[in-house]
RNA sequence: GGUUCGGUAGCUCAGCUGGAUAGAGCAUCAGCCUUCUAAGCUGAGGGCCAUUGGUUCGAAUCCAAUCCGAAUCACCA
């Protein structure tokens, strides 16, 4: 049990003893005590004075008197200052903390509780190589895995792959008009990148053949409709969609290379997934239930024959759910899916990491699943993410504006390379080695970055300035960790050693962090929030850093603090080194 | 226009289920390597928390209005 909750328990327990009316742990705040105050803890007296009749000076005297009495174990002692009473945490609780958990591989983690969840993530158009935004959501859906796992949760990562569509189409038939044959082996051209160009070669011609249009007398819409390659686009989705095999054989191979592209990110980036889906598997799930949800009167069918869901008294509009030729829209899959995933893995929970322009489209989805009464529909939750913007604002594939995620991936790796042998540190690594520490700095950093802000706010990121490697930063925690272990290869510590039995403040401010990593955690994993994972890694990095400066391990006063001090470190690295994987990120050993 | 989200230091962000003097990092300035790795540590300056009103003992936080910005509202995915 975490301290701030043995606190809230003894102070309402107390408090309902002193004041004969029941006090729940609601009643009141426990916050960690402001540094410039005497006190690990602090209880807020304000709320409570009406229920007590009491002023804040006499409250606080009574009530933190009666703990030190009633919890001797516990308080070493308090003091008042306006509404605050702070308290004092014994040595001996942070003590034993450091005694019995400083080598708990399992430490912080909490039980399993037998709950099942999927976690979707990346599901990346196959038409367009991945760019920043999807690192981000990459690294929040790997990460949001990875703590729920740690909270107790049996997680699926799963990705959807939208690889059939106009989308789709566009790149074949530019590759069909302009490629002569070539391929990315022919052309040395990562294949997802190789694809993206034609799908760039599409607009870039469409545009062309819009201004002929116009040129031509046709207005706008027309000129835009009756583009020559739009045309050919659309006939090429016909086409797919009654097996066309020449079609289908040139969808195949794209795909093929766009995945090829795909499986060289991922696996740099370290992206992986339970279960893959492919759109082209499941566009036409989901009109079986159409037509149940015809049945139960939930839909309804317009004269032209398509059909619609009426979400206005939800506050939203009518919406299609099958188009008048019969043919599924987006949406359609969308609650075939749902349902799969539900039948196949049993889910209690269905997390979609998926961009907050699409808030309306999800809510639209649930909304149907719960109109249908199915029985996942009250589990499907939309992780909205903000999008990741440039200074001059959103970034716009077709305006080439689009910070390349294989591009960028290398531009840290070799920041991280001209960083590390300016400082000249690792002289005697191998080259190998070297290569390993240059990826795993250069995509810290990166993961860290993007991962340390709110998920659900959108953030700015400055091409121009390249991604810190300094203060609250992943390299920054990476360092501490290695420093750390830098000590403990020369210093071994001996397990039964007797161990110094006071605490000087900044080993205690380690150890109270220290404690907080399951609360921490709990929460990161309820909010779906990997930043507040990242907040505390660097806090609890900037504590020890500051130990560091002042005490030395190695030379320490005597025996016994050494070897609590270097209790301490091994518990500090651990922690920090489970907080970073936590977000995908690997600690080295040396730096 | 409807709906939703946002506006905190020069920049990027915390804090937002109301509580002590609004916090970090970067950048700027001043110190600290004969000592366990200076990718570090210590300190300084920098704020009408968009604006106005309200609720409260107490508001960056809650409510209302206004201003500014973004997303979305397709028989696209």
């Amino acid at each position: 049990m975490s301290i701030v909750s043995q606190i809230q328990k003894a102070t309402s327990k107390t408090l309902t003893l002193l004041y004969q009316q029941p006090f729940n742990e609601n009643d009141f705040q426990v916050n960690q005590t402001k540094e410039e105050f005497v006190g690990d803890y602090t209880v807020v007296l304000f709320s409570l004075l009406k229920k007590t009749n009491q002023n804040p000076a006499a409250l606080g005297e009574t009530l933190g008197n009666t703990l030190l009495h009633k919890f001797p174990e516990l308080f070493a002692g308090y003091n008042i200052i306006k509404g605050f009473l702070n308290l004092e945490i014994k040595d001996d609780y942070w003590l034993q903390l450091l005694k019995t958990q400083y080598n708990n591989v399992c430490y912080g983690l909490s039980p399993k509780n037998g709950q099942r969840i999927m976690v979707e993530y990346s599901s990346p158009n196959t038409n367009k190589p991945l760019h920043l935004g999807h690192l981000r959501n990459n690294f929040l859906g790997w990460s949001v895995a990875e703590i729920l796992k740690a909270d107790g949760y049996e997680v699926f990562k799963s990705c959807i792959v939208n690889d059939r569509g106009v989308h789709i189409c566009k790149s074949m038939i530019a590759w069909q008009l302009f490629a002569n044959g070539a391929t990315p082996e022919s052309t040395g051209t990562k294949g997802d990148h190789f694809v993206g160009e034609y799908y760039v070669k599409f607009n870039e011609e469409y545009k062309k053949q819009i201004k002929e249009g116009l040129a031509a007398g046709l207005d706008e819409k027309t000129a835009e409709k009756e583009a020559p390659i739009l045309k050919a686009t659309q006939q090429m989705l016909q086409d797919w969609e009654v097996g066309k095999p020449a079609v289908m054989q040139l969808w195949e191979t794209m795909n093929n290379w766009v995945y090829s592209g795909f499986d060289v990110t991922y696996q740099r980036i370290g992206s992986d997934f339970d279960k893959t889906y492919y759109e082209s598997n499941t566009y036409l799930l989901g009109k079986d239930i159409v037509q149940q949800g015809l049945e139960k009167g939930v839909f309804f069918r317009k004269e032209d024959g398509s059909v619609w869901i009426d979400l206005t008294a939800n506050g939203l509009d009518e919406k299609i759910v099958l188009r008048k030729d019969g043919t599924s829209v987006y949406i359609t899959q969308d609650i075939g899916l749902a349902q799969q995933k539900y039948q196949e893995y049993k889910i209690d929970q269905s997390i979609y990491v998926i961009g907050d322009e699409q808030n309306y489209h999800m809510k639209v989805l649930k909304l149907i699943a719960q109109k249908l009464g199915e029985p996942y529909a009250d589990n499907i939750f939309h992780l909205s993410y903000g999008m990741v913007e440039l200074p001059s604002g959103k970034m716009k594939s077709r305006e080439g504006t689009v910070v390349d995620a294989d591009e960028l991936v290398d531009e840290m790796i070799a920041t991280s390379k001209k960083h590390t042998e300016e400082l000249g540190k690792v002289k005697d690594f191998e080259e190998e080695e070297l290569a390993t520490l240059y990826k795993t700095l250069g995509l810290g950093a990166m993961k860290f970055y993007l991962l340390r802000v709110d998920p659900k706010k959108k953030m700015v990121f400055n091409p121009e300035e390249s991604i810190d490697f300094h203060g609250f930063t992943g390299p920054f925690v990476q360092y501490t960790h290695a420093r750390i272990k830098s000590i403990l290869r020369k210093e071994p510590l001996e397990n039964d050693a007797p161990i110094s039995a006071d605490l000087l403040p900044l080993e205690k401010n380690i150890l109270v962090i220290l404690e907080q990593f399951n609360q921490v955690l709990v929460k990161a994993a309820k909010e779906l929030n990997p930043s507040e994972i990242a907040i505390y890694v660097f806090n609890l990095a900037k504590s020890f850093n500051s130990f560091y400066s002042v005490h030395s391990i190695t030379n320490a006063e005597t025996i016994e603090k050494k070897q609590l001090r270097l209790r301490l470190a091994v518990m500090t690295a651990g922690v920090l080194k489970k907080g970073m994987n936590l977000l995908g990120i690997v600690v080295p050993e040396r730096m």
